[in-house]
DNA sequence: CCAGACGTTGTT
DNA sequence: GTCTGG
DNA sequence: CCAGACGTTGTT
DNA sequence: GTCTGG
């Protein structure tokens, strides 16, 4: 599964690489992100121009009667995706990329409550996308709370020995198909969410400092030697 | 028809 | 909102 | 994901 | 054990 990740390249890059302008100035690099907090995810705006809002990680369902019921949507299972009834809708029309540099994993040592922590980030290191779908609540107070949800598939060999699941991860060129709400070939939407290819990856371990969120450093990434 | 759920992962 | 279960 | 809290009334 | 917060 995903959850935790670290988005830490320069806002210049990251616009550039997603062709789309931040719509807020609110981006810090963050090496520890966890659900619930608000964090940079490219969409599709009204003119179809991309851009970069700021969600909060954990999606709530339009229809939903409270937002608690983000803390356990943080996932999509793409083998699923188009029949569960918080997703469909989204899926069809609200797809969105969240930039990242890495993603965090725990390995569970068997017969134990031992978990060791790896960072699993691209061969040199390029910023990346995870495939994601987002919605928008609202909220007593008659704001809308927008969201958003990382998609996940089965692991490559790389994560295989860490973990039964990984999320989505697209390749630039499926970025203005996988956004495009006009684009009703879900079929081949549904073909993107594959493993990607463990040649082009890395897997290491690292220190528990990164189990405590108020941890954010780049020394979070250091392998474990 | 109405009521109630709507999710994932991991563990048992 | 939409689907499933009763 | 992990860490940390988990409660109410009334009074200051 | 289970939920909330980060």
């Amino acid at each position: 599964m995903c959850g935790r990740y670290a988005l830490y390249s320069g806002k210049e890059l990251i616009e550039k690489v997603f062709k789309a302008p931040f719509k807020q100035d609110f981006y810090t690099p963050n090496y520890n992100i966890p659900p619930g907090t608000t964090n940079p995810v490219v969409l599709l705006g009204k003119a179809r121009e991309a851009g970069i809002s700021g969600l909060r990680w954990g999606l709530v369902p339009s229809f939903a009667k409270d937002d608690k019921i983000g803390f356990n949507m943080i996932n999509a299972r793409s083998e699923t995706i188009d029949e569960k009834p918080s997703f469909q809708k989204p899926f069809q029309r609200k797809r969105c990329l969240i930039p990242a540099n890495g993603f965090y994993e725990w390995k569970k040592i068997e017969g134990t409550d031992t978990k060791i922590p790896f960072f699993i980030r691209l061969m040199e290191d390029e910023i990346f996308a995870f495939a994601g779908l987002f919605d928008s609540w609202q909220q007593p107070n008659g704001e809308m709370l927008f969201t958003y949800t990382i998609i996940t598939t089965t692991a490559n060999d790389l994560l295989q020995p860490i973990h039964e699941r990984m999320p989505v991860i697209l390749d630039s060129d499926q970025y203005d198909n996988w956004l495009n709400p006009l684009n009703d070939d879900y079929e081949s939407l549904i073909g993107m969410l594959k493993p990607y290819p463990t040649e082009k990856m890395r897997a290491y371990r690292i220190k528990p400092d990164v189990n405590k969120t108020s941890n954010n450093s780049p020394d979070l990434i250091n392998p474990v030697v």
